[in-house]
DNA sequence: TTTT
DNA sequence: TTTT
């Protein structure tokens, strides 16, 4: 009965993260997510093919988007597909799919400059970003606590 | 500039595949798929919520789909999000994301099949689909002609 | 500097698990598990090859391998790889590698049989599993707080 | 019956990789990868954990490893897990755990040097890795030759 | 042995 | 439209 539906992502934000805070208080992070791959077409042509992908992140994971992702910004995304219908401007039903991440990691950060930007940055994973995603996904289980005699 | 987009599913077909041939004689499987999770809701009621995926198959894997895949029948599918847009009837831009499969496993046959049920087969996995499935996707690496002194 | 450690299987269980509980009160679970692929070798001849991958469960888990899982059965794992090393009996060091699971989903039960056992639940996947499976990993976003009007 | 066996690796290369040429011409590709995780400890303090995989790549994937892979570089790797034994020097049966690649994407090159430093590379991924990478791991289906009047 |  |  239950099943699996499971995204793996790596790629650039599109542009920096809108974050909203709904009443309760709940914040939602959307941005979108380019994964580019590049193949030989038929013609022996290198051909770049982007997708772009709308994500979302609720509570603790926005709150770390809002903090630490930008426009540029390389990560790796883990989350469900979700499709949504809503209304349009028309009243027309519209279709739209998400990406709802659970878990991210940010990779080889390219900040896409900005003004005196973190250049010295480039290249790697953002310190203060791991420190902030801490909290957020798994919890890693208690190594310490772990016996040395499991059964294999 | 390459990224990752990867989708893992487990989940049910909604219905038979449906499968055309193309012009130049290639073939393309299509069929929704099913992904149930089930969680409790605030009021602590269980609330089971399905996903409905379009999966596209092509080629070989078009083939395995036409010969093996039924309507219910439960399978793992791993491939890629696609975003395309298409104009419907009234000429009206209409966006559309699809999973394009490239490696299919079927598990627990459940194939909705025929009176008194194939239940030998229960609860396994088909060896016929296995037969089939076995020319599509990854050739497994010649592990007969591994050496035995890798340097770990 | 942060990375990606991750592990998808699907397979069945080899016997049923062996739970333990340490002082502090945690549930650890261990039991081995069955990954086959099938394909052709040089010859032509179909060839059936097994790994059998060490999991280890923690905590809630642990009590839901207990209560559902048991030898035969069909599961999917997400998890961590992780390499430990420990002194043998005559004092070598030796060194494991386990699976540590932070997601289980049971899948098409192949309970192995038992006495009366639960044959009219082959090929489906547990309802009770489900339930217990529920409140391990991850919490599912609140879908019911979600505003309907997110900017794509 | 066939099950599934998947890892996916993000981490940064140890050394530069061990490449052999096999007698029958077959290239094999090995080297140690390095995926941390930090977390912090229940004292509050922030800890780093390092797992080292075995990797090991054949043929096409081996040949693009001994190009284009360096000591330092951070890939995404996707394989297998497989378990071999073998004797020691000693006459003693060894074990061991190796991830078999059959795909790999080079991210956030950080090539360990080079004179004068690839800086331009900061960041992005590696255009000749792509190129190189192309021929490995699945074909892209034909996306030319895909019809629009998919049924969804 | 990597990376921050 | 699946599955439990």
């Amino acid at each position: 009965m239950a099943g699996i539906n499971k995204v793996i992502l790596v790629g650039n934000l599109g542009k920096d993260p809108e974050v909203r805070h709904l009443e309760n208080n709940v914040a939602v992070a959307t941005f979108s997510l380019a994964t580019s791959e590049s193949y030989k077409d038929k013609n022996g042509q290198r051909v770049e093919k982007t997708e772009w992908h709308n994500i979302v992140m609720w509570r603790g994971l926005a709150d770390v988007a809002e903090k630490f992702l930008k426009k540029g910004q390389m990560v790796y995304i883990e989350g469900k597909i979700r499709n949504r219908s809503y209304q349009d401007k028309e009243g027309q039903t519209r279709y739209t799919t998400e990406i709802v991440a659970d878990e991210m990691t940010m990779l080889g950060a390219r900040p896409d400059g900005g003004q005196g930007g973190n250049t010295s940055n480039a290249g790697t994973q953002s310190t203060a970003a791991q420190n902030a995603a801490a909290p957020v996904g798994h919890t890693p289980p208690a190594y310490e606590e772990e016996p040395d005699d499991l059964p294999f």
